[in-house]
Order: C-alpha cells, then sequence, then structure tokens
DNA sequence: TCTATTGTTCGATTATAGGCGAACAATAGA
DNA sequence: TCTATTGTTCGCCTATAATCGAACAATAGA
C-alpha cells in the first residue's frame, strides 16, 4: 500500500466528524494532535492493543479527520486543520477549547 | 411523573453533546429547535414510530441538549442554548452554522 | 537474505444503539 | 367516570461499534 485513502475537504460530513470525535479515546489522539502537529501510531500512548488504536486511527482517517503520510515502517499522523475549518468553521477549535 | 431529570449546566459532557448530536435524527430535531423555540414532541415530523423518537428526546435530555417542560398531556421541548453556549463556548452555534 | 520494527487487517466476542409494536401513565374533556 | 390524546417505557430484534490476539504486509538494517 502506497499511501491511505483520505476524503477529500467537501466530502467530510458533519455527522462523521461529530461521531468520531465522540470517542474519549478518538477525542484525545486529536487533542494530542492539536499540540503535536506530527505524531506516529507509537508515538500515542493510548494504553490499548496496537489493533485497536489502529481502528481508531482509521475512523479517524475516514472522517477526514486525520492525515496519514507514510514514510518507511512509520505512520506520520496529522490533524486535518484547514480542511476542517474550511468546511465546519470554529468547530474545531471550540471542541479543543472545550474544558474536557 | 411531575417533570424529567434534566443534568445541570457543569455535568454536561463533551463527548455526551458530540455523541448526541452525531445522529442524523436528533441533529435534525435539535435544528428544528434552534429555528422555533419550543416545539412539542408531535410536532416535530419525523418520520419514524412515536417510541423511537421518544428514545432521541431521551438521549438529547439526558446529554444536557433539549429541556422538556410538561404541561398536560403535552411535552414542550427547547434547546438548552445558553447552558450549552456557557459549558462549550462556539460549539452549538458551529454546528447549527455547518453546512447540512 | 534474514530479522526486527511498525502498523494494519482479520475473525471473534461483547456491548451499545436504533428501530418497532404493545403496554402503560397522565391529563383533558365530555 | 369514561374516553381520547399525548408521550414514555418495555421487550425484542438487528445492526453497528469497541476490543483483543493472531496473522499479515512493508520496510529498514544487518
Amino acid at each position: 500500500m502506497r499511501q491511505y485513502p483520505h476524503p477529500d475537504r467537501d466530502n467530510i460530513c458533519l455527522t462523521g466528524v461529530l461521531y468520531a470525535l465522540s470517542d474519549p479515546t478518538r477525542l484525545k489522539i486529536v487533542r494530542m494532535l492539536a499540540a503535536q502537529h506530527e505524531i506516529t501510531c507509537g508515538e500515542f500512548c493510548l494504553g490499548m492493543s496496537k489493533s485497536t488504536q489502529s481502528h481508531h486511527f482509521k475512523v479517524l482517517r475516514d472522517m477526514g479527520i486525520m492525515y496519514t503520510r507514510l514514510e518507511g515502517t512509520q505512520h506520520y499522523n496529522s490533524l486535518r486543520r484547514e480542511d476542517l475549518d474550511a468546511r465546519f468553521p470554529n468547530l474545531l477549535d471550540s471542541i479543543l477549547n472545550a474544558i474536557k
């Protein structure tokens, strides 16, 4: 596999984003991405099996929230901030600014 | 039953709100409430059984999104705008302003 | 080429969620 | 008191989701 499929900006849907972020683990991942720009899959310390983490990464990718870039054996993940802000202004910020 | 239990403002949780709004039917209900202030359960024309609608109302109430006031046999529902805005600034507006 | 590393995918299990009809509860009004 | 209206709750079914371990894929490096 050369690269993962990512939905383009116009195909990111609101309920999909809300669904993805309604899971505490995924919200935590997004908070980390918001603070750190690029994080490899192994660097999130989430306390669960790799396969479960991989599942959450896939949801975030499929919903258009996270972008994954492959480099060697590592997968670098980043938040699709510009796309999300363009499609749903203020949504991401209001979520990130919310008290936990 | 005299009145439904509603969580108070400080107990409204972010993932709960996101979860509640990630369902298209519930998002539709919230959009209607945002446009109309008070709506009785029977006035939402959602095209599904009453019991299913009741289920969605309960989720919205339990998550702190909707307030239900009883008057006679009718239940008047309203959006908990102030509480939501106070707890999660801009969140509700960004969702309501999002293109469908 | 062989091995270690990184991460995904598969299959199974368990829990949660959405949907329905039927039964129930509360009130209004005759 | 009886009946109609409004809406919830209950029990059930089906679909989706979270989780895990095992197997797999791709690359880096020896």
